[in-house]
DNA sequence: TTGACTTATATGTCTAGACATATAATCGTG
DNA sequence: CACGATTATATGTCTAGACATATAAGTCAA
């Protein structure tokens, strides 16, 4: 055995220092800026080979948590910009999630070229054609959510012949769109009199209201804006490291 | 040269590697569920060791694009339950990076015993000492946001003798507690008069609000309440990864 | 003091092996 | 056919080296 404990070693040695350091950096014994130590004393400490605590290092450093320079040393890094996991899962999802029932239904849907306000809300400059798509969505056949969504045609040709009115748009293209970047914005508004009819609320009501424009390899994909009503409804975002 | 490569290799071997199957699966070409090449099959195409298509695959496997299974292969994960990265620096560097300057006003600061509503907000069941802050940030001289804060002394027993009526507390914590995890939850509701006065906007304005608890190694560190006014304050986040 | 040059060093990448281990696939048996 | 045992195989981890490269630190001259 060539390894330096004589307890059983559960993880594999490469994973067991990575969590030791991890373990510092986070208590803050190390905190950022502190060097940690270089790759020969950890080889000397563990007893085992440069690969090894290579690995680990090389790991510590995709997660962000070390900075590595050559010459001078590997180091804790500082907190970064403070950032949060805001977890906005497809709308089925999310209220099946809550242990309600699901309930979709679909309100308007146009095929139509796209209209100067369409680009314009897509971020596309050239014409092409475009479906819009209206939808409200409700827990327990409470009203949770209405939903106002343009999807590109020319990116993802296959929503023309989609049918979204037993699926929701937002389901449908998490399924077919493999792979997307999205953009949010969040605001609040007080709901106007179709906002506040379809969510079955009072005019003047505070709703939450998020803008996703989504895309794939900087191609237009799809905007959508969710209105919910702001009394009920809660976004969760958890946030780790800084 | 054993590189399979004619031409002028920038990036390193494995890192070519790892570009070329990530760009395989960002492009669909490889999507969800499809089996990568082999390791054997990479070693040849690439005339390469093992260890290093080895690596390659490990980051891409550490970055949740793939999923490896023994004796089965690797394989293109499909995308993540949805969600995002959303942004929120400390007040000042967001507001100063939007190139307004940056106002702050202490309003209110307590010391006291921790009462039961406190013990609730933090989330902490022992009693102790808190401190209560409230204060106000602007942006150009217009109130931005209005803060309440409460700071948990057991943790953090420096923050008692903290000055904050020049460095708002946010920032302090920020710089004093290097590494935290974090809860928000983001709501809507609509000004009350106290909200009103202090935000100068009417009654019955929406705003968003940002409910923060910050802890660090599952001890409570901070609760804080943010208010903005909704209809000029907008919480950008952006998403990466399906 | 300052700038240019040199050197030492820690990390970055890579190799050609090795054994471990989880598990899909196959084979036998009741 | 169902189920348990066996086997083949892809990944997981590790070694003891090697050379490359960026750069902090030291050296020396203007």
């Amino acid at each position: 055995m060539s390894l330096a404990t004589d307890a059983a070693d559960q993880p594999t040695l490469y994973k067991r220092i990575r969590a030791d350091i991890e373990k510092r950096i986070l208590t803050g014994e190390w905190p950022p800026g502190h060097r940690i130590p270089f790759e020969h004393e950890l080889v000397a400490r563990y007893g085992c080979s440069r690969m090894t605590v290579n690995k680990a290092l090389s790991e510590l450093a995709q997660a962000d948590l070390i900075e590595r320079r050559r010459r001078a040393g590997s180091f804790v890094r500082r907190p970064q910009h403070q950032s949060a996991v805001l977890k906005i899962a497809d709308m089925r999802a999310e209220i099946t999630a809550l242990g309600r029932a699901y309930g979709y239904e679909l309100t308007g849907r146009k095929l139509r070229a796209a209209t100067a306000a369409d680009r314009d809300r897509l971020g596309v400059k050239k014409a092409g054609k475009v479906v819009a798509i209206t939808c409200r969505h409700s827990a327990d056949n409470v009203p949770f959510a209405i939903e106002d969504r343009l999807i590109d045609l020319s990116s993802v040709p296959d929503a023309a012949a989609a049918d979204f009115s037993r699926e929701p748009p937002g389901s449908w293209l998490l399924h077919h769109v493999p792979w997307t970047e999205a953009e949010h914005t969040i605001s609040a508004i007080v709901a106007d009199d179709r906002a506040a009819e379809a969510l079955d609320i009072a005019v003047g009501a505070p709703c939450l209201v998020i803008d996703r424009y989504t895309w794939r390899s900087a191609r237009t994909i799809t905007a959508v804006r969710l209105l919910y009503p702001g009394d009920s409804h809660r976004l969760v975002a958890r946030f780790k490291g800084g």
